[in-house]
Parts: C-alpha cells; sequence; structure tokens
DNA sequence: CGTCCACAGGAATGACGGGCGG
DNA sequence: CCGCCCGTCATTCCTGTGGACG
C-alpha cells in the first residue's frame, strides 16, 4: 500500500468514531432525553392543529445548548407525518433569523417553503407578504412558523414584522398560521411592543438548563452511535458532563467537547479516549473560542486587552490604572488614544465576551471601581493577539 | 454623619463605511 | 448608480454611588 493510500484510508477507517456526524451540533436525535415534560407541553400546544383549530402562538425561552431547537423540531416533524393521514393540512416551516436576519428574508424564505418562487431581490417586502397571503388564502392549511433566535431579527430590525406576523390571521380566510418564537434571551420578552408580547405569549414555555447526570444521559445516548464499542474510557462521559454544566448545563458544548476529544484521540492514533484527551479537547475548544472573539475584536479593543494581561502577576489593575497603561502604549505606537468613557465600554465588551473578569468594587473613600482579572490562559490571549499586524509590531 | 473619591454608566451627538431600495 | 439609512466606534457632558475618612 502506498503512502497516499495509507493516508485516505485512515481518513476512513476511524478506530475511534464509527459516526461522528450525530455528535455536531445540527444533528436531531430521535431520543430527547430530559426533555419528555418540554416535548409534551409543545406537543399538547400544536396538537389542536390535527383537529383543524389553529395551535396557540408559543414563546420558547431557554439558553443555549438547552434543546429548544432540537425539541421544537422533532415534535413539529412528529406532528406533521402525523397530518398527512388527518384531513386537515399541516405544513410547518423553520426560520432561524440569525442567518435570515432582514424581514425581507424571512419572508421570503416562508413564501419559499409556500412553494413560491422569490427572487432574492427586488420586490418590496410588502410585495413578498400580498403573495404569501394570497397563497395561504387560495389553500387551506395550519402553518406553523418557528423563528429561531428571534432576539436577532428583532435587534436588527425592531418588532414590527413580528407584529405583522402575529396579526396575520387577520388577513386570511381558509389558512391559519401559528407562531412559535425562540430566543435564549431573557430581557428579550420585556423589551418587546406589549401588542406583540401579549399575542406571541399565548403559551410561554421555559427550558431549564441539564444539569451534570442528565448531561451524561445525554452523551451516553450519542456515544453509542458515534463511536466504536470500548473506544471510550470509562471517565470521559462524567468528565465531559462535569465541564459543560460549568457552563450553564449547555449540551452543545458537552457533545463539542466530546466529539472533540474523540478527534484528539483519533490524531495521536490512540485507539481509546481518555480523560486527558477530554483536557486537551478543553483547552483546544477554549483556545479557538478565544482567538475567533480576539481576531474580530477592533484595535483598540486589542490594546486594551492586552493592557490587561500584559499586567497579570501584579495585584490585579483597575480601570483608571489600565487607562494609564492604555495611553502609554498608544503612545509609544503612535496611536490617538480613545477617551476613559470609551474604554469603560470597552471593558465591559470584554468582559461580556468573557475575555476579562470586571467586577465593581467600591473602596469607600477611594472611591467606586472596576478591577479586572484575567479569565483566559494568558499565553492563549497573547498569541491571538499576535495576529494583528498593528500589535505584533509593538 | 456628611464628604468626596474614582470611577460607572446613561444620553445626545457625530464621523464613517457599507448595504439597500428605488 | 445615487442618495439614504443604519450599525459601529467614538466623544462630550452628565448624573449616580458605596463606604473610608475626617
Amino acid at each position: 500500500m502506498d503512502e497516499l493510500e495509507l493516508i485516505f484510508e485512515n481518513a476512513t477507517r476511524s478506530a475511534i468514531f464509527t459516526n461522528r456526524e450525530v455528535l455536531r451540533p445540527d444533528y436531531i436525535p430521535d431520543q430527547l432525553p430530559h426533555r419528555g415534560n418540554e416535548i409534551r407541553k409543545v406537543a399538547m400546544v400544536m396538537a389542536t392543529a390535527l383537529q383543524g383549530v389553529r395551535p396557540s402562538n408559543l414563546f420558547i425561552y431557554g439558553l443555549t445548548g438547552t434543546g429548544k431547537t432540537a425539541v421544537a423540531k422533532y415534535v413539529l416533524k412528529r406532528l406533521s407525518a402525523k397530518a398527512e393521514r388527518s384531513v386537515k393540512r399541516v405544513k410547518w416551516i423553520y426560520i432561524n433569523t440569525r442567518i435570515e436576519n432582514t424581514s425581507y428574508r424571512v419572508l421570503a424564505h416562508i413564501a419559499e417553503g409556500l412553494g413560491l418562487k422569490i427572487p432574492f431581490t427586488g420586490l418590496s417586502t410588502s410585495e413578498v407578504y400580498r403573495r404569501i397571503i394570497n397563497r395561504l388564502n387560495s389553500d387551506s392549511v395550519i402553518l406553523i412558523l418557528v423563528l429561531d433566535e428571534i432576539d436577532f431579527m428583532v435587534r436588527k430590525e425592531g418588532d414590527e414584522i413580528l407584529y405583522r406576523l402575529s396579526r396575520v390571521n387577520e388577513d386570511l380566510s381558509s389558512s391559519k398560521v401559528t407562531i412559535v418564537g425562540i430566543t435564549n434571551d431573557i430581557r428579550f420578552i420585556e423589551s418587546l411592543d406589549p401588542r406583540v408580547k401579549s399575542s406571541l405569549g399565548e403559551e410561554e414555555l421555559v427550558f431549564p438548563p441539564y444539569n451534570a447526570s442528565q448531561l451524561e444521559d445525554i452523551l451516553s445516548e450519542r456515544a453509542k452511535l458515534a463511536f466504536r464499542p470500548g473506544a471510550l474510557g470509562d471517565g470521559v462521559i462524567p468528565l465531559c458532563a462535569a465541564l459543560a454544566a460549568r457552563e450553564h448545563g449547555d449540551a452543545r458544548r458537552a457533545l463539542d467537547l466530546l466529539r472533540v476529544a474523540g478527534e484528539v484521540a483519533e490524531r495521536e492514533g490512540a485507539d481509546v479516549v481518555s480523560e486527558d484527551h477530554v483536557h486537551r479537547a478543553y483547552n483546544e475548544l477554549e483556545r479557538d473560542r478565544a482567538v475567533e472573539v480576539i481576531s474580530t475584536l477592533p484595535l483598540h479593543s486589542k490594546i486594551v486587552l492586552y493592557t490587561i494581561y500584559r499586567s497579570v502577576g501584579d495585584t490585579p489593575p483597575t480601570t483608571g490604572e489600565v487607562y494609564v497603561k492604555y495611553r502609554e502604549l498608544c503612545q509609544r505606537m503612535g496611536l490617538e488614544p480613545v477617551t476613559q468613557r470609551r474604554v469603560s465600554d470597552i471593558i465591559s465588551e470584554l468582559d461580556m465576551l468573557g475575555l476579562v473578569n470586571a467586577t465593581i468594587i467600591n473602596r469607600g473613600r477611594y472611591g467606586k471601581t472596576r478591577i479586572l482579572l484575567p479569565t483566559i490562559q494568558r499565553d492563549v490571549v497573547l498569541s491571538a493577539l499576535e495576529n494583528d499586524p498593528y500589535i505584533s509590531m509593538f
């Protein structure tokens, strides 16, 4: 066997995985462990469609990786399968408004889902809306619209499409439309126009985060499909679950961790995934995330981040101290520094991105400030910053 | 017990570049 | 293609605040 043949063989035949696709975030399993209550609730709300009655609009809230999307898709898939054998026709369209992030694209997506041909530009949004209405009126169907990550669209476009969609039934005679909104931002609901809020939230459902033992069940379930028998070390799944549980019980993170751990093991030619592989996978994921986030930061945010991480070892700096160092650095780099007010906002942004930990403290006579603690390994941050041509010049 | 520190963080406004509808 | 709008980064001016100090 020649060298290339060997490489290709190794790529196709894994000592670790039988099917790694089932560990990817967009995979929808047949079983959704520990979401029985949620599945039942969604199903009960949606079931009226089978009697030809419009289901109530539903609002689903829950942190990332709590199974919101998976449950919604799962129930609706089952529902439409059941409906094929009933009198009333039920149709559902899934839209991720983080991707279809303008009202035009959302409407165009709906129109396409109804079998209409819509150019990606050229029509006004009201024209697309009109065509959707016409189509629905010439048909008799219960249409369930799933708007995932609905907060993204509203942040960008305002809630006027939601208002329009929530009242679409007033323009319809034979067909009916139900809206299922999904978000992980709880404050988002409060920011809505009260009319939209009451209409969209006819039914509400909160998805609690998974705890460590529930994550273990989810991982075990998938691992059966993903890994070769015996390819997983004993402590691997509990460890992945524990690490992910620490980060708000995010099942997606847990699955990523398990998959990457498998890939790390595979890369080194091990035939069993060990706990050590999990730790390395954890670092790798954290590193990737940090590099990704840091590389897209504006220049001055990078400089502020740099001053915070450079001073590790001394006592944790306050906003004022960081600002002084930041100004020095700007001068050395020949850049105009931004104001302290702006740096204050930059620090808040870095805090929200999880790149630093900013805690407000009151030192009485010595004022109120924030102390900045690093949250990530220093070399990860510094090497990510090196990628910036400006910064690497020092 | 009132001051006053060292900022937090809200509001208004502006420069700038990119995308979109007409 | 052009004007307009919108998001982002930034400034200016501002009011708010917990508690050590005198």
